[in-house]
RNA sequence: CGGGGAGUAGCGCAGAUGGUAGCGCACCUGCUUUGGGAGCAGGAGGCCGCGGGUUCAAGUCCCGCCUCCCCGACCA
């Protein structure tokens, strides 16, 4: 039997691609409303998963869960002029409510800023409220005319942290920490997706905010993705919302925030970063199934064996699914399993029992070994650790195979159209002279500023001047 | 908002000049299979987007409406 072609080749069509896998593997569909996502139970578990590694690093850098409310009075969004004028084309507004016209209109928080900075106001008083790190786990609406499962829609579920602070330099640092020790950490040795941080330009800034850092990374198209980001918000918010505190010295001052975010969009960059034409690819560490153990048959003892192997595999503190449905087709089972991305898949059917082995194959390398029956756990915990290794790896290894040093804005809009492009600041700046016009040229062509970095990849001060600067530039989503 | 399409079974589609609504996949039942999306047989499933009109007769022709999708300016 030939293996057969479930999903349009990445090769054929990407975006197809992608599409067909975010069904087949049952991540998600398309809700009723149009930009609305249905998060299917795998789907849904993979999002648990993520929740669960972030909220942890959240909480090691000490922020609190808190939740504010969805609905926020239209008139906090206007507080903050930067902020309302970016937020207002994609915002949903309740005009009714209880079948009557309502005093003032709602808005279906797009962020939160506004609302939870309104308590801060009355939370903070004295520098020895500071800091006050809250974050919330919640959905978000903004308005989208072209959708795409988890990588854009009207509404996504995502945490936005938002924190106050005694001075500049502590709400700085801050914003840094969550960028490293929060995302890239999540990112690198959990998704195993390689990133890359820095600062945002000017455009692609944060409505409201005076600098935003941002970790970028590639998908398998060769097109960037912002996996997440965070803002430095400068005293803006705190002066329009009133956040002041009073220092040791009884003088009061505006306090310095923060605000960050992190969506279901890594759902999408999770899906593009790894997988390939048989489906998914899922780095252990995320997987919600690490290990499913298939019974070739139920006969001849093989789903006995395969029982036994799922129990001490669990024991073993592995994440693992039995599949004994031996009244599917056998290749039906094995694409199911595969096309969701599980990493470790083991084969125990009467061949193999018969010379004491079972089956152990890696989605990662599509590598099929026999192993013996004695030797099966260690075998898996070994194929489950390099399997984490080797999908960071290959990711590490493509990006940098597509990113390519370029000089001129000709060159990186070249570049741009199969990968990264680093390109000095100083030739983005001194295109015809006005500062941000060879960005906006990049812009004409589809290609954007992903990020700002030092020539030697790390992060910039947040007045660095651009012309010290090498500016990733990439085709993005 | 400008340009281009499409609404028919859960999904993807076909239905020349009007005449009993079909195909593939999926689903149900049975048998045979079972180490890479199995085979055979049988079966269930429809307000043909909505409203009007023409006609003995409309999925098909005419008018109106609605919705969705694709391509161009912002965003996690």
């Amino acid at each position: 039997m030939p293996r057969s072609n479930v999903l349009t080749p990445q090769a054929v069509d990407f975006p197809q691609w992608y599409q067909d896998v975010v069904a087949k593997a049952e991540l998600a569909e398309g809700g009723p409303a149009r930009g609305t996502m249905v998060i299917r139970p795998y789907g849904y578990a993979i999002w648990e998963r993520m929740q669960g590694e972030l909220d942890a690093r959240i909480k090691a850098a000490g922020a609190r869960n808190a939740y504010f409310p969805v609905f926020i009075p239209e008139s906090y969004f206007r507080r903050e002029a930067e902020h309302v004028e970016g937020f207002s084309p994609e915002l949903a507004v309740v005009t009714h409510g209880g079948g009557k016209k309502l005093e003032e209109p709602l808005v279906v928080r797009p962020t939160s800023e506004t609302i939870i900075d309104s308590f801060f106001a009355k939370w903070v008083q004295s520098y020895r409220d500071l800091p006050l790190l809250i974050n919330q786990w919640a959905n978000v609406v903004r308005w989208e005319m072209r959708p795409r499962l988890f990588l854009r829609g009207t509404e996504f579920l995502w945490q936005e942290g938002h924190t106050a602070h005694a001075t500049e330099e502590e709400a700085h640092r801050y914003a840094l920490r969550i960028l490293t020790d929060v995302y890239q950490d999540f990112m690198v040795e959990v998704l195993g997706v390689p990133v890359m941080t820095g600062r945002k330009t000017e455009r692609e800034r944060f409505a409201g905010a005076k600098t935003t850092w941002a970790a970028e990374s590639m998908m398998r198209d060769g097109k960037a993705l912002q996996m997440g980001t965070s803002h430095e918000l400068g005293q803006g918010f705190a002066e329009a919302f009133g956040i002041s505190f009073s220092d040791e010295s009884g003088r009061q001052s505006f306090c310095w925030q923060t605000s960050w975010g992190a969506s279901t969009r890594l759902m999408g960059a999770l899906v593009m970063a790894h997988g390939d034409d048989l489906g998914l690819r899922l780095p252990p560490r995320i997987a919600p199934v690490q290990v499913v153990v298939l019974a070739v048959r139920a006969e001849d003892g093989a789903g006995e064996a395969a029982t036994r192997i799922a129990e001490s595999l669990a024991k073993a503190g592995h994440r693992v699914e039995l599949d004994t449905r031996t009244d599917l087709s056998w290749g039906r089972r094995v694409v199911g399993w595969e096309i969701r991305g599980v990493p470790v898949r083991l084969e125990v059917g009467p061949r193999d029992l018969s010379e004491g082995k079972a089956v152990l194959c890696r989605r990662d390398c599509n590598s099929k070994t026999p192993v013996s029956l004695d030797q099966v756990e260690a075998e898996v915990a070994k194929a489950l650790e390099e399997s984490q290794e080797a999908l960071l790896g290959e990711a590490r290894e493509a990006l940098e195979a597509r990113t390519a040093k370029v000089a001129s804005l000709e060159e990186a809009e070249e570049a741009a159209q199969s990968g990264f492009a680093l390109l000095p600041g100083a030739a983005l700046a001194s295109e015809r002279a006005a500062a941000g016009q060879g960005e906006a040229r990049l812009n004409e062509a589809g290609v954007t500023v992903r990020v700002l970095q030092r020539p030697d990849g790390s992060l910039p001060g947040a007045d660095e001047e651009l012309t010290s600067l090498v500016a990733v530039v990439a085709r993005s989503y």
